[in-house]
RNA sequence: GGCGCGGUAGCUCAGGUGGUUAGAGCGUUGGAUUCAUAACCCAAAGGUCGGGGGUUCAACUCCCCCCCGCGCUACCA
């Protein structure tokens, strides 16, 4: 890593549509941070970037729903997100927003460099359209049932129940979220990325030169580019973002995902707009993205063909993405307001940055989901901060204070002259090694993004320090050898200062107020630390400290408690939100003729196995009355193959086949879909003959 | 269904080109101690390394099958 000049840092840009919570700080931005400010400590030249991701339909839908402009919606989270990472003390060197006039520029520019190379696909095809409300309805706009995972409130471009990333046509019963119609296909015009001709470019950069990356980053794209890539729209219909920059495409915005990698550039160029070009285009220059693994693809894959078709900019190094972060053992969830926001931590638990620091780097995802719980907050930063870090910190100051009334001891050697000393001395021996040994390791750990290991390593300097006054006793020998005690304390100081300076890149909170009690600013210290990586000298011997002070407070089981309730509260307004509207709006109006089209019958199943090769699909036998039909239909996440033998169910008879995984349905069965998208059959309330007709 | 990542002590995690009694921290239990925020220090208990097969003198580590968690991907007329 020493034939780098110089770092780009890029933290996943915040989408502004809501506040921040501890999944995200986790997943991004607390890593990001911790290695930012390691690296800066090391005294490398760092551009630490990050900024709000203000454009796509999530946003004018949200603004739409709240009543006010795009802009006003996204000026308030972006507002609520800045502060709230200034408050939690994330180390941007900016914090942009990609709402931004450089943004706009930037992200044109990059947009036209690409266009004048003849690279993008111009294609018209048929995409969804509101009749009623004149506009063409993007992804977000539509919603319908999952094909997925039968959910009835699906967008068209992901749904938000089980995660699946969907195409709208894909929708069952598609709806416009803007009028409740049924939105019809129409031709549109838009551009398209090569992704595919950069796909044996990619398997050379990434497949062969990144065996280096994490394996769940590293798998991720290997199973993407063994699927084959395939052109990616990156413009959309719609009248918030960035207008494509070309003379014939009025009412054309970029894609959301096209533009936001690019606010990093943009970003850069905002806080450097004279020198930003050497973080973005000199070949000497490392560009780490840190984000969440559901960006792996967009990180590995997409931007990185961008930045390569647009040309001379520099390819990430490394995209050390986390895993997610569950809380109580259940998913984060926005909608149902499962989730630690930031900002309400900040101002529920003031002075505890350090703390919601430490305990996320401890259970950091960096391999497998992790779970955050407010027990083992509690446990973490009772038995591991306050009881191994503070205790120490706070008994080599009280100790200093009692006998040599807060001023540096003897910072000489201390002669072996009797068995006792000679004891010291190979403790002491022992206890340097065992902390040079826990400094290089920390530092090599957080070298390779294990932050994890590099915090308890840190940690570990205490455990070392606690050992070192356990068996030295100072205490005792101050009855009969107070030079002893004299350098005992003093290589106690020693280890508490270089606590301090491994400290910082993770509690930088309490290695400030180490510092106010040693009373020196460690900055020689400091820099001789992290180039060395081992224990460097703090303070002379006579050096007057400042007072004790205790680094970290016990967490008390009613402010857990008062965390574990408000979380519970949650969940009720989450129903009420869920009943406030668990009903679809009306389709637009038909006649009776349109009715009279269906024809809807009553069968009993007489047969039914799950689909081969399928999990949501049951190959049922239905006897209509007229020797008997096959129908396949997707319930076999909420029926059985046996529960469903005998059933009488209502089904649309008159329905043209399709083919499905190979086999032909005849028919559609009817189901009615809860609140919570359980599918449940429609059948008669008392058994009639097969089929029978409904009207 | 296909693909990817993961499944190691109560909890959070290490580990290994296969090789003596599988490690750490926290928690628990016992002991010691008092400088310290009932903290620290020592010791112990605690694991058939997801399950089953196979390769091997030897597998937790390699191969095959299966189960579970998470994610990506396909099928709900």
């Amino acid at each position: 890593m020493t034939n780098f000049k110089r770092y780009t840092l890029t933290a996943a840009l915040p989408y502004a549509n809501g506040p921040l919570h501890i999944g995200h700080i986790a997943g991004a931005y607390l890593p990001a941070d911790t290695y930012a400010r390691y690296l800066r400590l090391r005294g490398e030249d760092v551009a630490f970037i990050c900024g709000s991701d203000e454009h796509g339909v999530a946003i004018t839908l949200g603004s739409r729903k709240e009543g006010v402009t795009p802009r006003a919606f996204v000026d308030k989270y972006h507002q609520l997100m800045k502060k709230a990472f200034e408050d939690f003390g994330i180390s941007f060197d900016i914090y942009s927003r990609t709402s931004n006039p450089v943004h706009y520029e930037t992200a044109q520019e990059f947009f036209r460099t690409i266009y004048d190379k003849d690279l993008f696909i111009e294609e018209t095809s048929d995409q969804y359209y509101d009749e009623q409300e004149g506009i063409f309805l993007a992804d977000r706009y539509i919603i319908g049932t999952c094909p997925n995972c039968s959910n009835p409130n699906a967008y068209g471009d992901q749904c938000e129940k089980c995660g699946t990333s969907l195409s709208p046509k894909q929708l069952i019963n598609p709806r416009s979220t803007v009028s409740g119609n049924t939105p019809v296909l129409k031709p549109t015009k838009h551009w398209y990325f090569p992704l595919d001709k950069f796909e044996g470019w990619l398997k050379e950069w990434l497949i062969e030169g990144h065996k280096d990356w994490k394996t769940n980053v590293y798998g991720q794209c290997k199973s993407w580019l063994d699927q084959g890539l395939q052109p990616r729209s990156i413009t959309r219909d719609l009248d918030w973002g960035i207008p494509v920059p070309l003379p014939d495409a009025n009412g054309k915005v970029l894609y959301v995902w096209f533009d936001a990698p690019i606010g990093y550039i943009s970003a850069t160029k905002e806080w450097k707009p004279n020198d930003w070009q050497k973080y973005w285009k000199d070949p000497e220059t490392r560009l780490i993205h840190f984000i969440g693994k559901d960006n792996i693809v967009f990180h590995c894959i997409i931007f990185p063909a961008m930045l390569k078709a647009a040309g001379e900019y520099i390819l990430p190094d490394n995209v050390p993405a986390n895993e997610f972060l569950n809380l109580e053992g259940e998913k984060l969830s926005t909608s149902r307001n499962h989730a630690v926001w930031l900002h309400e931590y900040l101002q529920d638990l003031p002075g505890r940055r350090d703390e919601l620091r430490y305990v996320l780097t401890s259970i950091s995802p960096e391999t497998k989901d992790a779970d955050f719980t407010w027990k083992d907050y509690q446990q973490k930063v009772n038995s591991e901060m306050v009881s191994i870090l503070g205790n120490f910190v706070n008994r080599v100051m009280v100790l200093t204070w009692k006998y040599f009334d807060g001023k540096v001891p003897s910072e000489h050697e201390l002669p072996g002259t009797d068995d006792r000393r000679k004891r010291v001395l190979s403790l002491y021996t022992q206890a340097h090694a065992d902390l040079d040994k826990a400094v290089k390791d920390m530092a090599d750990a957080l070298k390779n993004f294990r932050f994890r290991e590099a915090q308890f390593q840190m940690l570990n300097l205490s455990r070392i320090g606690n050992k070192f006054l356990a068996d030295t006793e100072p205490w005792k020998l101050a009855k009969e050898d107070m030079e002893a005690v004299g350098c005992i304390l003093n290589y106690a100081l020693t280890i508490v200062g270089n606590i301090a300076l491994a400290m910082e890149p993770f509690l930088p909170d309490g290695a400030a107020s180490i510092c106010k009690q040693l009373n020196s600013d460690l900055k020689q210290s400091r820099k001789n630390f992290w180039e060395k990586e081992a224990m460097v000298h703090i303070v002379p011997q006579g050096h007057s400290l400042g007072k004790a002070e205790l680094l970290y407070r016990n967490v008390e089981d009613t402010e857990i408690e008062k965390q574990t309730e408000r979380l519970k509260k949650h969940q009720p307004v989450v129903q009420a939100a869920a009943i406030d509207n668990p009903v679809k709006p009306l389709k637009s109006e038909i006649v009776f003729d349109d009715f009279a089209k269906l024809d809807i019958r009553i069968g009993t199943v007489t047969a039914a196995e799950k689909m081969e090769k399928s999990n949501k699909l049951l190959k049922l036998r239905v006897d209509d009355g007229l020797g008997g039909r096959t129908i396949l239909s997707g319930i076999a996440l909420h029926y059985t193959p046996e529960e469903m033998i005998g059933k009488q169910v209502t089904f649309i008879a008159n329905l043209a086949p399709r083919k499905m995984m190979g086999t032909e349905s005849q028919g559609m069965i009817l189901m009615a879909e809860d609140k919570d998208g359980k599918l449940k059959l429609v059948s008669p309330i008392n058994e009639v003959s097969s089929g029978s007709q409904v009207s």
